[in-house]
DNA sequence: CTCCATGTTGGAACTGCGCTCCAAACCTGT
DNA sequence: ACAGGTTTGGAGCGCAGTTCCAACATGGAG
């Protein structure tokens, strides 16, 4: 028997970092946070963990790694075009976030770990730079600027990460529709003593719309930051 | 050799679902989220890992419950006196829930989770609940309770969940002071072309106060809400 | 062309995890 | 005292991340 049964051609396409972020992010998305296992990496592209382990360090690198290429992508497709007013730039960079998370659920959990382990990493800079631009443009005072943009940066991902559970069932509408039934449904049966303020709007949950929704708030916190910080002039 | 050795009396504190929890919480905030496993809660509580099953379900469950019975507690201590304005109630929970996540950072993370994996869940009800009747009290009008109190919920909990990074560290003022001197320094060494913004902040960083900055944010939602929804008369 | 140095690969194996199973110990009522 | 259900602690299974290393591929030196 022999020592090898080694494939006798290399790969066809050499393994590198960002196939393999790839293939991660392929895994996170058809099987969730869970689903990405160095087994499962091997398998997929017929390797070992070894090989793996040569191009990455560890689990938790790749999954930064990934967090970090997705949000990459979603920041970069809508900065086309751009006549729009600042609050328009700051919605469609939201929007994009949002939308991320929507496609790649795994990505909210992810992204809540990655920023409040270290924000010293390259995912953080990313989007606290898009938004920040715009409240500059928005005449925000520079001495809130930080503040603002904090303060839009954690409402965006706090609500994100939240609506991520919507889109973790497959179906676009139907399934939506049923899971906003049976939450509203749970809402409609806490005790009356306890709840009575969640009751009375459970019947908002189902007929809401989660972009909208988000949207609503973004306009809050734009509304608050420019009655607040009103502009200094230009710039 | 005996088939057994076990302890001559049983325990002298009973095992319960209550003290698993607690210590669970312990371990939780003595080694971060990764430090709550079976087996150090089995020689915590000098038992096997069977006893704690019998109890408890599984691990996710646990830390659900560890979860929640944080929340509750940091969501009960700050209702005794209460003659503020909606306005000051609402500060008053949102810094409830900050000291919470400060003061056991896997917090924010295990809230993150919880909440988008099921809003069906005890923790959401109990948070929602409690600022909602604020929202309430401010007379907003119903028709948009719902899309308020969730802005002020996910700005409250994407806030306090980036702010737990501050916390990890032992030190109450030394570390933090390093810590943000070290995110400062991050930043104002990133690319000039790609990071203006965020560079021109970085001082900021240094000298910002975590609360402050935290109730600002909520009173740009609070303002928004209040803006662009103003009250309807009494109630 | 040969051969070696260097960068890569894949698999065997180690550790530690969540969890199940079960016999032993306990407790309660009669 | 003893029979019943309840609670306990430990052995062990399967699977995860990770390490280690012998086998390969490749490119330049002789």
């Amino acid at each position: 028997m022999a020592t090898r049964t080694r494939q006798s051609q290399r790969r066809t396409e050499a393994l590198s970092r960002e196939r393999i972020v790839e293939a991660a992010v392929e895994l996170l998305d058809a099987a969730g946070a869970g689903g990405l296992t160095v087994r499962a990496l091997t398998e997929r592209l017929t390797t070992g963990p070894g090989a793996i382990y040569w191009h990455v360090g560890n689990r938790g690198e790749l999954l930064d790694a990934a967090t970090d290429a997705v949000v990459a992508a979603a920041l970069a497709t809508e900065s086309a075009e751009a006549p729009d007013t600042p609050q328009d730039e700051i919605r469609a960079v939201a929007l994009g976030l949002f939308d991320a998370i929507t496609e790649h659920p795994w990505l909210a959990t992810q992204l809540a770990m990655q920023l409040s382990r270290s924000p010293l990493g390259s995912v953080t800079p990313r989007i606290f730079e898009s938004i920040g631009q715009q409240v500059r443009a928005l005449g925000v005072p520079e001495r809130n600027w930080f503040t603002a943009t904090s303060a839009l940066v954690h409402y965006i991902l706090g609500a994100a990460g939240q609506n991520a559970a919507n889109a973790r069932v497959l179906g676009p509408d139907v399934d939506r529709a049923e899971f906003l039934a049976a939450a509203s449904r749970a809402w409609e049966e806490l005790d009356p003593e306890d709840y009575p303020f969640t009751r009375a709007v459970a019947d908002q949950v189902r007929e809401h719309d989660d972009r909208e929704q988000f949207l609503a708030g973004i306009d809050f916190v734009l509304t608050g930051i420019t009655t607040l910080h009103p502009p200094t002039g230009p710039q």
